[in-house]
RNA sequence: GUCCUCGUAGCUCAACGGAUAGAGUAACCGGCUUCGAACCGGUUGAUGGGGGUUCGAUUCCCUCCGAGGACACCA
């Protein structure tokens, strides 16, 4: 609906300024709102109310085709009432396109890599994994609904210290060797006695697929390091094109790239050459538009480095975006309970998925804006609270069924189509009835939206603003008994809000349930 | 020491540089003979301190205070 206003305005004043739209959050300042005329005023020379009022009457001399009112007010908005026929008119369409409405065509579809988790495998999948997996599995079907092409992607850390490190785990546990600071020691490392490093690494990675398994955190693709990148030569070639390129100089017997360290001066390669040639494997012989990575806050100053020295390679700078996730604190009983992988003393991802269902975790974990340094509550968590958001907004969709399946609607032909009764949306007009529209029609502005700034927590929000507005519907209006054509427009109402819940659930992961 | 992120109601969190800073929870009050009350309505309550930028700052800049995290020839 943002689109089709922003079409509108630029008719008037024509392209060159950006128009923003938004829809309003209070009832007075319209349906949706502009700010463009401060923009324009200084152009116009007029105050922000005065060129907000000559937009409105531009608009008057238009004809208002779309909208009930326009209305400039101080100190400068021009806020937007829609004519109800268009919001009946936009249920329609939520009506025929079901499971694709929101569903978006876009004139250049990406071809994108999201490469989340990616934990080494070198020990259980953490709790903290879980925040950047939830993340990344999410905003990979946001952007997937917003016509791109995506491939999700995990990168296994199979070569290189860390493994080696962990099979000297084993050997110090095994009491085999002497143990050391560096070494894994957490319960799970008993669990791994007699095998060597490399099939360590393999019973793990089988872990950690059966806890995102668990999570419902679904990868397409296993990018491992080892097998793509060390044995098909590609660290070398990648290696060769820098020093040619003159990028790559030796200084101390090693070989750098910037300040940071590609071959150590006793001849081992680095993760940085690793990932520098990972990343050459994707945006250049894999050919994606763009690579979008999750990291954990800790590898912030990393990230930096690989953005910066990336382009040595030949790769724009925009193609790969890093995004860091904050950490997770993890409290319970009022204290925070510490999580190292190395020191043995964490919540793994299966502890916490065996204290609360994967919907509660996964919708607590999205419910956060990434940049939020967030406290798990465990004790919350455990107590499977009925409070939740997650159940708020599904208990929303179960009444929804529940109507549905008193009514029988099913067998009514849906709105839109040409079916023998035609249902007259035109009954939809109340105050409760045009706000629930209403909120239905933003859906695609939503994942419009968080396909372009990544804040997936919008989605959240929105499950939980639509719960909150039909469960206010279902107070206010009666649909079941309602009688005659006003019932059959009320079911169609709520056939379209489960169509859209089942839409913003399959977009976030969330299960649909049938009752509660 | 250098760099990054964050400080918003008692608590957990929202708010593309926009209007009267929103939710939930906690506290208190009210609502089921009708589609499930896991719901709805109401009351109380907040931008860490100080400067600046501008029509307008929770948002951007500087500074101070506080919390977390990075600063390897580890991955």
């Amino acid at each position: 609906m943002i689109l089709e206003i922003k079409i509108k305005l630029q008719k008037i004043i024509g392209k060159g300024i950006d128009i923003e739209v938004t829809s309003s959050e209070k009832e007075e300042f319209g349906h949706y709102s502009t700010n463009v005329a401060f923009k324009l005023a200084p152009i116009l020379k007029k105050s922000p109310f005065e060129a907000a009022q000559e937009l409105v009457e531009r608009f008057k001399v238009q004809g208002l085709s779309f909208f009930e009112k326009v209305e400039a007010v101080q100190p400068g908005f021009v806020n937007f009432w829609l004519k109800p026929e268009l919001l009946q008119k936009e249920l329609s369409v939520i009506l025929k396109k079901r499971e694709f409405f929101g569903k978006l065509t876009t004139k250049h579809p990406q071809k994108v890599n999201v490469e989340f988790v990616s934990a080494n495998p070198t020990g259980p999948l953490t709790m903290a994994n879980g925040r950047g997996g939830f993340y990344g599995d999410v905003l990979a079907n946001v952007l997937e609904k917003a016509g791109h092409k995506l491939t999700r992607e995990y990168y296994v850390n199979d070569a290189g210290n860390q493994v080696k490190i962990l099979g000297e785990s084993i050997l110090a546990a095994e009491g085999k060797i002497p143990d050391k600071e560096e070494y894994y020691k957490g319960e799970y490392i008993k669990n791994l006695k007699g095998k060597t490093a490399k099939q360590a690494a393999v019973f793990l990675l089988k872990e950690i697929k059966n806890s995102l398994k668990k999570a419902d955190i679904k990868h397409d693709s296993w990018f491992s390091e080892d097998k793509n990148l060390h044995k098909k030569g590609e660290i070398k070639k990648v290696l060769e094109t820098l020093k040619k390129k003159g990028a790559a100089y030796e200084k101390d017997g090693a070989w750098w790239l910037g300040d940071a360290v590609l071959v150590k001066s006793n001849g081992e390669t680095t993760y940085f050459l690793a990932d520098l040639a990972y990343h050459y494997d994707k945006l250049i012989k894999r050919k994606f538009d763009l690579a979008i990575d999750i990291w954990g806050a800790d590898h912030h100053g990393y990230a930096e480095k690989l953005k910066k020295e990336i382009s040595a390679l030949g790769i724009e700078k925009d193609k790969l975006k890093i995004i860091l996730t904050q950490l997770v604190r993890l409290v319970s009983g009022g204290k925070e309970i510490k999580m190292s992988k190395r020191k043995g003393e964490f919540v793994t991802m299966d502890d916490l998925l065996d204290l609360v269902s994967p919907d509660v975790a996964r919708f607590f974990f999205l419910m956060h804006s990434l940049d939020t340094h967030m406290d798990f509550d465990l004790d919350l968590a455990k107590e499977r609270s009925r409070k939740n958001p997650v159940y708020y907004a599904q208990y929303a969709y179960v009444r929804c069924l529940h109507i549905l399946r008193k009514s029988k609607v099913e067998k009514f032909p849906p709105a839109g189509r040409q079916g023998k009764s035609k249902v007259d949306l035109n009954l939809l007009n109340s105050d409760v009835e045009i706000k629930l529209m209403l909120e239905l029609a933003k859906f695609p502005d939503i994942i419009l939206q968080t396909a372009e700034d990544y804040q997936v927590h919008r989605l959240t929000k929105y499950a939980v603003d639509l719960a909150g507005i039909f469960h206010n519907f279902y107070e206010k209006e009666r649909v079941v008994g309602a009688g005659g054509d006003l019932e059959v427009a009320r079911l169609s109402l709520v056939l379209a809000v489960k169509i859209v819940f089942e839409n913003v659930f399959g977009v976030l992961g969330i299960s649909r349930p049938e009752k509660m």
